[in-house]
DNA sequence: GATGAATGAGTATTCATTCAT
DNA sequence: CATGAATGAATACTCATTCAT
């Protein structure tokens, strides 16, 4: 009888590795303890892992990766850029709203060091860019955004204002809903802040 | 003439630290060096600063401090909310955009814990979106920002794709001038990303 | 055959704590010293013992525990209080008199703080004194003691004896042998100083 | 008008070092803190003494010092040698318990090393058992003492007595007086824990 | 695969002492 | 004499990582 299977044990770490490292932060988390909550030996985690900041790296790519795949399927089934939009607007806030040990990771003990965000900026960070970008192209394309918008430019723009609102949600200790917010957010995002049209001056 | 008045070698610190910082992260970046830079024993820096991440805090209140300040008295001579907006937009990008070595400070080296993001933005930070908030509220008296617009989710918003914009030329080692995007991140802020007026659909 | 045994290691780390400290004192002792010459990396000795502190702790409670132990069955042997009480003078000298590394750190090393002499005092010496009270009152009841002697004085000032003849044999750096001193001591703590019958004046 | 003279400023250097290092003990005591008190700068300090250990080393020479040549002057003026070693004892444990934070400093905190135990050792303290053991020569000679008594040997078991008393009282913190003791204890160095004449046994 | 004892590199900080004023 | 800003040597301790079992 297998008490764990191998993939259970590596789960086991990650899971553990993101409930004390949203407690203390990861410089401040030892390999030890990570281990001592994963019910592993120390040493066993580098069987897993090549070192501790590799477990920071997998816990990203596990929740962002998933989020990745899962999102690129439910936008095919949207009709229009603007749902699409608003989709990701409300999966974005409502993933970093469910777990808040997860959200303390991502907005804030992920972004450690210049080495470390050039690493995820190239890796899964780009293609959730790209994703939103071409959004944005399609709605160009499609007549319902701007003509002279610029998807890449936008994307990053859409990214900081989401990026914003899920670490403000994590430093402030409120128990407000992080995805109530969605449907204004999308709002701003789609019509920005000035009034529509514009008053003569 | 003294060759070095106090505040000198303190300004001294702080620039060493700037440096070694931007270079190497902050945990890379020993006393000894920062120390060895500014020309001055380890023991000195203690005299100045109550320890090693005291002077992380102080390069960016020093920085952000006087953003702060000179902005406030800059938007009084701007007539209107649209120009006020754009004038805040023009100056973050262009500050953060002139030295990319505080830029890495503060767009990565600072963010590094739950309790110094949360320390930060109490402080500083806080402030700044105040007065972005203000803006916003101007405008939407005026009539020339939406009625419905929320000022404090509005400021995140602003403050979430400056921030980002900011981080991505960090990031992004080209040799671009952040602040040539400025018009075209106020465009889209001012206007979102849809078109306007929207096609009826 | 393992080459080191837990306990082995650990003994190691006490024997060369005792050489490295009685050759240059706790402060000039680092724990590297001690590591070197007990043939184990620094850290191992973080295995053991919480800080460098506890080892000169744990060296007197190692020396100490025994005595004791070993004492009170050899006392039960004795029958009378004087011949129990010449025997703990001289099991007293000839200990301290048979490692003079040893006798360094219980007569000088030892004495560090206030804190420490409190801790000390506590423990291990109160239980020795306690020991020879109880030969003390003993001896007194038999008769062969003053009838007013005080058992508890008594006992300190025998310590207090016993304790300078060990600390002067280990300032002076003479080849006598303490143990040798045995019976003269053990006369004067019996018969003090004045003869006896007192001449009547 | 002299505010202070030199004299002045070393005696206030070393009542200020009394007090701390009674305090905090001699390692955790710095030269500022002990500057401050005595309200000089801390390189002041170094005018008067070489180093911060000469500064202890002062402060028992001049305790002891005074003393020593005081208890010599008094001692002529008893007749007897039992008298004289009475006023040993009474004149010692009056001397400690007089002033817990000196006390404090002799019982413990001057016994740091081998190296600082030695030079005590060699400069007052054997001034100190030359005088005992003066008087015990005296006595034997005059047939109040033993005729086969060691008057070196006694000396230092009578300093051992006085010692321990001493350093118990410091060390438990009760408030009784050190010198309630001296009768008793004097009785105990002239007569020994035996009675007398001894039962045949 | 799993263990956990052992390793040893690495550094912030203190504080006695100096010396220019 | 007095100051106190500046110095810089010196070290206990942690903890990521390894590897013999």
């Amino acid at each position: 009888m297998a008490r764990t299977s191998p993939g259970d044990k590596k789960q086991r770490i990650l899971d553990a590795a993101v409930v004390e490292i949203a407690r203390r932060g990861f410089h401040l988390t030892t390999v030890a303890m990570i281990a001592r909550r994963a019910g592993v030996a120390d040493g066993t985690i580098y069987l897993y892992f090549k070192n501790k900041e590799e477990v920071l790296v997998s816990l990203f790519d596990r929740a962002l990766g998933r989020f990745i795949e899962e999102g690129r399927d439910r936008l095919a089934g949207f009709a229009g850029a603007e749902a699409k939009l608003r989709d990701i607007v409300e999966r974005h806030l409502t993933l970093v709203g469910q777990d808040r040990d997860l959200a303390i990771i991502t907005q804030v003990e992920l972004r450690h060091s210049l080495h470390f965000m050039e690493e995820l900026s190239r890796a899964q960070v780009g293609r959730y860019l790209e994703i939103i970008a071409e959004v944005l192209a399609e709605g160009r394309d499609e007549g319902i955004f701007r003509a002279g918008l610029d998807p890449v430019l936008g994307a990053k723009a859409i990214f900081g204002i989401l990026d914003e609102m899920a670490t403000d949600w994590v430093l402030s200790r409120r128990n407000t809903r992080l995805e109530g917010k969605a449907r204004e957010v999308a709002d701003l995002i789609l019509g920005g802040v000035a009034r529509c049209p514009r008053p003569e001056n």
